[in-house]
DNA sequence: ACGCTTTTCTACCATATGGTAGACAGCGAT
DNA sequence: ATCGCTGTCTACCATATGGTAGAAAAGCGT
């Protein structure tokens, strides 16, 4: 219908990620996202030879939209740890509520066939590992608390990814999803972390 | 083929905890199940009605074997919120790291209808509340770093869960499931949690 | 042995789903 | 005008899946 110039494909991947965050992969048929978007199945198939395929293209450009995320993040913010971690927390955190599937597809990525989790893994590898190597950097200087910097890593990763994308467990704490909510949640994130890295 | 008395019923639970956990609700058939446990497809919806209704008695079980953990890990701790929470989590952490789709179930009820959501919801509240009330009890005796108790508690269960959960984040990492790193990732996962909530 | 209940299995069925084949439309270049 | 290319659609297809109907076992009390 309307599909001005190339636009079908993002978004196809759009509604991708909402739905494949959302609801996970196998829950949702390629004829819902071409509803979504108002399309044929068909078209979805012309962009996408198969539903792995576009599983493989939603999972890459999610995690370069994150990676450009913290990467901004971490440049803005001065040359000290504890800040650059909070620099981080609050740039995840704004696209984390107001789209849940962003984090909740890299969620899902667990679930998926070891292939499309390897070629994740691998994508994302450099990425970790800058992220350990300056922990542990830090952590030699004597400003972050001294511990194993991939397990610290992976453990912020969890706490945040983890907070961000439960909603039911949010709900069974009784918070709100209001604007002071939200203020509130990233306040306590902030706090718990930086309690758990301080040295 | 065996089934000796009623032991049909709880192992096709058992599968489908698994299952269910590892890969997701819907990426599970009853076929699958059914050949896990050695039965026709049939004979799992003798014992539960529907695949539906199957979930049902899968979440309510695994919510029963975890409160029963906790609950014995509490009661056997002294009464000091830290070694208490140092307790929970070498409880709940070593069936978490031998069945990992215990928690990886818990994981997945967000992505269900709300309907289930809220029938698990409804079951974990009162454990919920108390939790709750008890970090708030104890940050006000000082005990604990003054915070939002119901936060407090949400950000602990998505550490853990988190990263218990997450096998491609370990390995991303660089993790080895092995009885040495388990032993580590079990010490990190205290002394964060620990850090965190101290005065 | 015989009935009655519980448990499991063998057909089936309707539907949903991923995917193929090919027609049709828009459009820029010649 | 028409050729060729790109993008979208309609028409199908094979298969997988949740679920139904009812037959065969398997116990079990009498």
């Amino acid at each position: 219908m309307v599909t001005r110039r190339g636009m079908t494909r993002s978004a196809i991947l759009e509604a991708s990620v909402d739905l494949f965050g959302s609801r996970g992969f196998s829950a949702v048929s390629l004829d819902e996202i071409a509803g979504v978007v108002g399309v044929a199945k068909q078209t979805v198939l012309y962009w996408f030879p198969s539903k792995d395929e576009l599983l493989d293209a939603v999972l890459e450009q999610t995690a370069l939209e994150l990676a450009a995320v913290i990467e901004a993040a971490v440049r803005s913010a001065p040359d000290e740890p504890l800040a650059r971690i909070e620099a981080v927390i609050k740039a995840v955190l704004r696209p984390a509520v107001r789209r849940p599937a962003l984090l909740g597809l890299v969620r899902e990525v667990s679930r998926l066939s070891p292939d499309h989790a390897a070629r994740l893994t691998d994508q994302v590898r450099p990425f970790v590992r800058r992220a350990t190597d300056y922990l542990g950097e830090e952590m030699a200087n004597g400003r972050l608390r001294m511990a194993d910097p991939g397990l610290v890593v992976a453990l912020a990763y969890a706490t945040v990814t983890g907070i961000a994308t439960e909603p039911t467990a949010l709900q069974a704490v009784e918070w709100q999803a209001t604007t002071t909510g939200l203020r509130r949640l990233r306040r306590e994130l902030t706090e718990f972390l930086l309690a758990a890295l301080r040295p």
